[in-house]
DNA sequence: GTCTATACGAAGATAGAC
DNA sequence: GTCTATCTTCGTATAGAC
């Protein structure tokens, strides 16, 4: 297998941004992290941090664009739940440690580039939820509207958790969340909310 | 006015913490931006910069508790749409550059006491939206689910909104929250949905 | 592809003068 | 209360050997 290491390298970082941040995620701590040879940094990344921060965006975006492609078919209530216990189990496998790394580069880093990395992320994930609820027999009107409620709402909801160290708040959001859901669902496909 | 400089390095490093989060917010950063003097960081902040970004996040918390409770009395939805709008003129009078300090805080910290006062600042926002709602005309059952759900739906999507350098996410979230708001505005105090 | 060594700068923190 | 100077640590990055 191929750049075994330097793939190694790029899920460490999407492990370490989404527990710490930028801050917490130097070059030591993805080396100490993967067990990575010193020398493989320059060698796989030549242009440094932002080379590799930006490829761990793409690559935590691409995990769960993979991710909500699997459940392509599903009526659009169990697509939105199925989100929402995904973000949930992050939580609660970390006991709270861990969250989006995705949003964690977004608020802080200093680069334009990694910035739109980050902006293309969110919106393909905007884009493919809100297709696949479509096809899951959500109006073609609401899907856009609650695909982003699902993506803002979930990834709000984690950064409380980790706050607060409790399931309280995630699961708070989350049910009003599926209620919205539910009430387009059940006023049908052709309906306007 | 004694503390001046004191009170301006907090309001500073809030400003840097929303715009940049922990890893951009230096005392360096602070200095200049606030134009306080060198010898005033340990001298007001002996604890160093984990005091120092404590402050910040317990005064913007309080910032935004002392704005809310100036809604006090008006009905749900308007209390809703004030909240969500705050946001928003954040987002459009900084070009989406600054966020919420608190949010970046979180994600970032490597201090539990520092984590401990985001969690202080989401719990009293949390409680003082919930007290307004209900206050306001909102069912005591849903008011703690919706008053975490406005504050989880606008941090996400305020970061969406950052990222993808448009307001085009933010005010998809905006819609679908206020949708949830109204539907149980019409259905009245004693419904639940 | 990986190593060591090192340069360079930034950041947090401390000491002591004024 | 504020200043300058300095210490130490850490982080990114580069150079050159193996």
């Amino acid at each position: 297998m191929p750049n075994d290491t330097r793939q190694q390298m790029i899920d460490g970082t999407v492990h370490l941004l989404a527990r710490g941040g930028l801050q917490q995620t130097s070059f030591a701590t993805v080396l100490e992290h993967t067990g990575a040879p010193r020398g493989s940094i320059y060698h796989h990344f030549p242009e440094g941090k932002d080379q590799l921060v930006s490829e761990a965006v793409a690559s935590s975006g691409a995990r769960s664009i993979a991710m909500i492609r699997a459940w392509r078919g599903e009526p659009a209530e169990v697509i939105a739940s199925r989100f929402l216990a995904a973000w949930r189990m992050l939580l609660t496998a970390t006991d709270f440690r861990a969250g989006c790394a995705v949003l964690a580069v977004t608020t802080s880093t200093d680069s334009a580039d990694v910035l739109y990395d980050t902006a293309t992320v969110f919106r393909s994930w905007r884009g493919e939820l809100a297709a696949l609820l479509t096809e899951g027999g959500l109006s073609v009107d609401r899907a856009p509207g609650i695909a982003a409620l699902l993506i803002g709402a979930a990834e709000g909801a984690v950064v409380m958790s980790r706050a607060e160290q409790s399931i309280e708040p995630f699961d708070l959001v989350v049910d009003e969340v599926l209620a919205r859901v539910a009430a387009l669902a059940a006023a049908g496909p052709d309906a306007v909310a």
